[in-house]
DNA sequence: TAGATTGTTAATCGATTAACAATC
DNA sequence: TAGATTGTTAATCGATTAACAATC
């Protein structure tokens, strides 16, 4: 079993190196040093040698460091971004809406074509399409959508769910915060912004008690 | 030097507890073990039973397992739910507009009282003020905030970063995709959407592939 | 060459899990 | 009582960091 060879912790850096590459691109820089993008990103160069020696086709060079064109390309290809996917957005609430108006997700891959709701306000966001929940079955089929991204209340998204993994859908992306199941032929990952809260405003705490 | 007794993995599940005894406690149940909490949220009941430990003032009871009313009391208190801070977004586009509009934020201990924007389209998002950039200042100091949510392009990000802290905001929860450096008196947390959606496209492609 | 940088092996650290005694 | 459940100590696992040889 050979299945997830690369830990989630460093899949999880590799949008932050792209974004940095990307950014050292546009700055004009040929090449990056590992000392310097853990500098940069505030995490240790061990580290992040260890990350990219394990994207990079090519080896990062003594006294230069790593190529910053080809590693693009190497992280782009190893997150999959060399072709696109297709997802839909289920719930054109805030979040939804803002979802499909997003456009920095083509930058991660992502190219979402279509929101759906039980009850359409707006028929599209910055010109894409919002349907009723009775076009979505026809739709996934039709456009061979595989991910599908849930801003429903939390009330609904176990319905929400079933109807995705009815449809076809393979790869769940839930804001819904709630617990859903799925069949093991489909992944769900959940985001939980409270955690984060929870994180940010222990630390929050943390900080004025120190000053007292 | 005590400064964060309880790691930082115990602190993010608390809100998933907390999430799921609400639950419970809806649903009418009185106790429940940490055998059916670890199950129903898909993690091991050792674990459950070592947080929970750590947060709830009176010991589960053998046989019967977690009171669930003061369970709820004991995490909210940790948490710090008990006294909800009040928050400002700054950047009142798509994700702006949500995070103001969206009540759910209130069961997680924060408040958001008003967005900011250098251009006002909308003056209240259901009921909410939006208000230009110039009111920041005052207006974080009048009602003394200390926590902003940084929704902005990415290439603002920094700017606005340095009048939130300017301002007086202590802590900062940046859903601008770039990293940002603050002084060690204030603290960030950086959503990473990009780094979930990483994870997720990778086990939905490991799916896929195994298919073949 | 000297020195900056990479890549890898071993050590450390932290979090999860296993084992099991204590309790009602 | 017997049995379900808690709470804790020790073992395991996985990820990060330290040390250092290899390279240009």
């Amino acid at each position: 079993m050979e299945k997830n060879a690369v830990s989630n912790a460093t899949i999880s850096r590799m949008p932050g190196y792209l974004r940095y590459l990307r950014d050292a691109k546009l700055a004009g820089k040929g090449y990056v040093s590992s000392s310097l993008i853990a500098k940069d990103m505030a995490i240790s160069a061990v580290l992040v040698r260890k990350d990219l020696s394990i994207v990079s086709s090519v080896p990062g060079k003594p006294r230069y460091g790593f190529e910053v064109g080809g590693l693009i390309r190497d992280i782009e290809k190893f997150l999959g971004y060399d072709n696109l996917s297709s997802a839909v957005v289920v719930g054109a609430g805030g979040l939804g809406k803002a979802f499909l108006g997003y456009e920095g997700f083509q930058n991660y891959g992502l190219n979402i074509i279509a929101a759906f709701d039980i009850r359409v306000t707006d028929e599209t966001v910055r010109g894409k399409p919002v349907y009723p929940m009775e076009k979505f079955d026809s739709f996934v089929k039709e456009h061979k959508v595989k991910l599908g991204i849930i801003t429903v209340p939390k009330a609904s998204a176990q319905l929400v769910c079933d109807k995705l993994v009815g449809a076809g859908i393979r790869g769940i992306w839930n804001f819904a915060n709630t617990q859903i199941s799925v069949p093991d032929t489909v992944v769900v990952k959940n985001v939980d912004l409270a955690a984060s809260l929870a994180l940010l405003s222990g630390d929050l705490a943390n900080l004025l008690q120190q000053e007292k």
